[in-house]
DNA sequence: CCCTTTCGATACATCGATGTATCGGATACG
DNA sequence: CGTATCCGATACATCGATGTATCGAAAGGG
């Protein structure tokens, strides 16, 4: 980029380019990791030369950076689509479900979202980001759930929906660790479900 | 190492020398992450030249695996330690906090597993090793929970003691999520504690 | 349809990391 | 204490990745 705050024009082409180099990043990470990974190789994948990266980014890191971002988001948006969709006050288990889809969809955003993780512990900027993301996610389940119920059958542990959120998100996180290791997808969805389940039931709701 | 199976006369110097290559890595890796370093800079970290490295290890995965292993294995020791502590029966609380204590002891070891998961979730001959350790975590946590009580009192959903540690060591991976971003060991432990409290006790028990 | 601006390919210079071969000093063992 | 063996430092050759400078081609405005 290397670009001064005078606007540019923003050409059809150049818009085409940096997503095609978004989504062979997204490949690439996956499958070798982010540290791993040079330069020349999201380049060769995507089918252009060291020329056209250095004209969209920075570094691998600001490679990296947009690209969470970009995934990271549209998930967001997907799980706020899950959670609204019913009424006012309907059956949590339903939601858990929905919610489920679209948390655990596939083992390659698990591979990168993980390596921006481990990325973003040692950067304290970046993981300022990544912490907002959580904020947001989890005020939307808080909502969620604060909307379903008013604060009761919920374990007194939790003290309320805010713990709630958390533990939730938390589950998500240790579920997501599991898959990453063995693999099956489906065994993490039916865990996650029970985990929530647990987690937002009192021992006496026993509706799995 | 390039060692055929003949056996070898190993020197004291050898085995200090390899053990100041691995505490050096540790450091290394804590601070930079597994995938920014060179073997150089574990070298230079632990006052060696790089032939020492070569004569010990033959890549940095080599020694990233054994750095692992001992660590784990000294880990799943305190741990098992922290279960037997306490006669047949007792009460589990205490042993939650203990078990709090060492499995959040220091966020630098937390970096580095972190990283050997990324590392493993891409390499099935690693992740088989790692699956493993988490396994005898699980039965050594499955066979207290058996010893303290009857099967009784679990949250129904989480079928049995084996769900039951399934859950505790996903609650465990998932708040060491969170601390890796904010850093805040202190709040994550009583968070911990909370989680296993919500999820090993059903909604009656409320002692916290 | 031309001309300016932007984009991305190519070539080049540089740097750091890797692995190997060699050698002198340390270490164990008789 | 002498000697055979082992260990780790040094020097070297090589390779791959990075970033930059340059240039022809594409795009879009008039």
């Amino acid at each position: 980029m290397t670009v001064e705050e005078t606007t540019r024009r923003v050409t059809k082409r150049r818009v085409r380019t940096r997503a095609n180099l978004l989504d062979a990043a997204f490949s690439v990470f996956a499958a070798k990791g982010f540290g791993r990974v040079s330069i020349e190789e999201v380049c060769e994948a995507a089918g252009y030369s060291r020329g056209a990266f250095y004209s969209n980014f920075d570094s691998l890191d600001e490679l990296f950076f947009a690209l969470y971002r970009q995934r990271a988001d549209l998930i967001a948006d997907q799980v706020s689509g899950a959670l609204a969709l019913d009424g006012p006050g309907l059956d949590v288990p339903a939601a858990v479900d929905r919610v489920t889809e679209v948390l655990l969809l596939d083992r390659d955003w698990l591979l990168v979202k993980t390596d921006f993780l481990v990325h973003a512990a040692r950067a304290p900027e970046v993981a300022r980001t990544l912490l907002e993301h959580r904020a947001r996610l989890r005020r939307a389940i808080a909502d969620r759930l604060a909307r379903t119920r008013g604060h009761a059958e919920l374990p007194a542990v939790l003290v309320d929906v805010e713990g709630a959120a958390h533990a939730v998100v938390a589950a998500y996180d240790g579920v997501t660790v599991q898959l990453l290791l063995d693999g099956d997808l489906e065994r993490a969805r039916v865990w996650l479900k029970q985990l929530l389940t647990a987690l937002l039931t009192d021992g006496s709701d026993t509706t799995v």
